[in-house]
DNA sequence: TGAGAATAAATGATGCGTCATGTATGTTGA
DNA sequence: TCAACATACATGACGCATCATTTATTCTCA
């Protein structure tokens, strides 16, 4: 918490302009609500499911495909996650039986993640319960104006993360 | 990413009403760009001063203070972070020699955590490059008006988690 | 005053995310 | 055709966050 902020101030740099107090009570309470809506995001879904909220994304993909499979390549350009993170949970969903591994024939570095049964169990047992908590703890705080503002503002500021920053990473925990 | 979402829906429950379009939108939209600014936050600031987001925000914390020093459960107030997590990430913190710990002799359960010459410097170093982060990559895309928007939004949202939920639990990666 | 409850904080196990690096396999062009 | 490069994916190390549990101290009140 606690935005950006002045500490002491010995030298004189060319400053990089504070933030006045709109913009500070702004940051802080954005800062505050977004910790703890993933907290609680990720607390209600992993207890009355055992899914985190990437074992849903990721499980969202594969049920959206037709087959239920996918190259882990194609995952990560629906995710826009890190390779190495996608690589590490999948190995994790693996272990756990939510997906599956299968070689792929047409290009040998690759291979296939497959949806498991238990997986598309899973995932359809927990999707309303998920459903229900994004619309408690956040459209239910909102207006549909507020709504069409916040999509307005995250889109902007993609577009602005998107520029100067060919990089991957992605998504909080 | 990808927000929730109907996959086969075979019974048939209460339903919690699905998103329409529009709070599917606005839903992704956020999920994505919180994601990514967070990220974005922890590498630049990791990358220029050494510091992650977390380090960054206990700092700012102690600078506040006139004596530089709190006690771990005034910190966690001020965090709103969770006991434990507070207490691993000052133990590394400590072992970077970001800050010290110290006796309470009023009460013999705790502690003072007491920033040290060397935190005091990285904070000093960091902060305006930090903000400089933050304009660029929120502000910069945001107007007045939506700064205000985001302000009573978030602040909604914040009540309806600390309504039904007396945890702890806060904060992004 | 002493038993039980509350408070302050630490710890170990485990999952998650990133960084740097490794290893196949595929592609391309001189 | 084969060397250089790109692509697909895995891995190990490490910091971070949470959960459950533990220890020590202080508070309370019958």
């Amino acid at each position: 918490m606690e935005g950006p902020h002045r500490p002491g101030r010995a030298g004189s740099e060319p400053d990089a302009r504070w933030l006045d107090a709109d913009e500070q009570r702004a940051w802080r309470a954005y800062l505050r609500m977004q910790g703890r809506l993933a907290a609680r995001l990720n607390r209600e879904l992993q207890h009355e499911s055992g899914l985190s909220l990437a074992d849903y994304e990721v499980l969202v993909q594969l049920t959206d495909t037709p087959e239920a499979r996918l190259r882990p390549f194609e995952l990560q350009s629906g995710l826009q996650w890190e390779q190495s993170r996608l690589s590490h949970h999948l190995s994790r969903m693996r272990r756990r039986g939510l997906v599956e591994r299968e070689e792929c024939s047409a290009d040998g570095r690759g291979a296939f993640v497959v949806l498991t049964e238990k997986g598309r169990q899973a995932i359809t047992a927990a999707a309303p319960g998920h459903v229900g908590v994004v619309r408690r703890f956040f459209f239910d705080g909102l207006t549909r104006e507020e709504v069409a503002v916040l999509e307005r503002l995250t889109t902007r500021i993609l577009d602005l993360l998107a520029d100067s920053g060919a990089e991957t990473g992605d998504d909080a925990g």
